[in-house]
DNA sequence: TCCGGGATTTAA
DNA sequence: TAAATCCCGGAA
């Protein structure tokens, strides 16, 4: 049977929807000599009417990928050294995504540390050239598949971290107790 | 063309 | 608390 990733209509919603449904998905990231499946656990939404989003100032370059259709990869350089791994969402036209936060690999034996995004990136390898990937295709290196049912009551909500706009709105979610959440600021 | 800030991380 | 480090976007 072959392998599938989650369809279109699961990223065509709006940004905290699936903010919220992307907790308990899996991202897939298939490397040169092995292949990464880790549950996601921490995001953060970012939206068009959003002072902290980088689509807030209308169209450029940069966040492009944002303004497009949903499920593609929006990835960013920051701070001269780290990449950012977002997910596209609502129609196509309307910018919206989800910041990927930390992720937790099902095996707690393995050695990777996926907690922060700019960390993550950097482990499973993922820079600008993975910018405007399709995320619904299993057939590419980097997608994202169906995982566990998440409670309601299993998310804990907080402010986003790391921005200077916007501070005050709630727009980050996690697992509740996860070991591998992003640590307050 | 120039300049400042940034959805981070680490170490002291 | 600060340094590392560089792309992007707005100002000039």
């Amino acid at each position: 049977m072959a392998i599938k990733a989650l369809p279109t209509s699961f990223f065509e919603r709006p940004t905290l929807e699936v903010a919220n449904h992307l907790l308990g998905q899996v991202l897939v990231r298939q490397l040169d000599d092995r292949i990464v499946q880790a549950e996601i656990v921490e995001v953060e939404a970012y939206t068009a009417d959003d002072p902290a989003c980088h689509a807030f100032a209308g169209r450029r370059p940069r966040c492009e990928v944002m303004f497009g259709p949903p499920g593609f990869a929006y990835v960013y350089f920051i701070y001269g050294m780290y990449h950012c791994l977002n997910v596209v969402t609502e129609v196509d036209g309307v910018p919206g995504a989800v910041l990927i936060r930390a992720l937790a690999e099902p095996k707690s034996g393995s050695q990777l540390q996926l907690n922060g995004p700019g960390k993550l990136c950097r482990q499973l390898e993922i820079d600008l050239q993975c910018n405007g990937l399709p995320l619904f295709d299993a057939k590419q290196k980097l997608y994202i598949k169906s995982g566990r049912t998440i409670k309601e009551e299993e998310i804990a909500v907080s402010p986003r971290i790391g921005i200077s706009k916007a501070v005050e709105r709630p727009w980050r979610f996690y697992l509740k107790d996860h070991k591998s959440v992003s640590r307050r600021k």
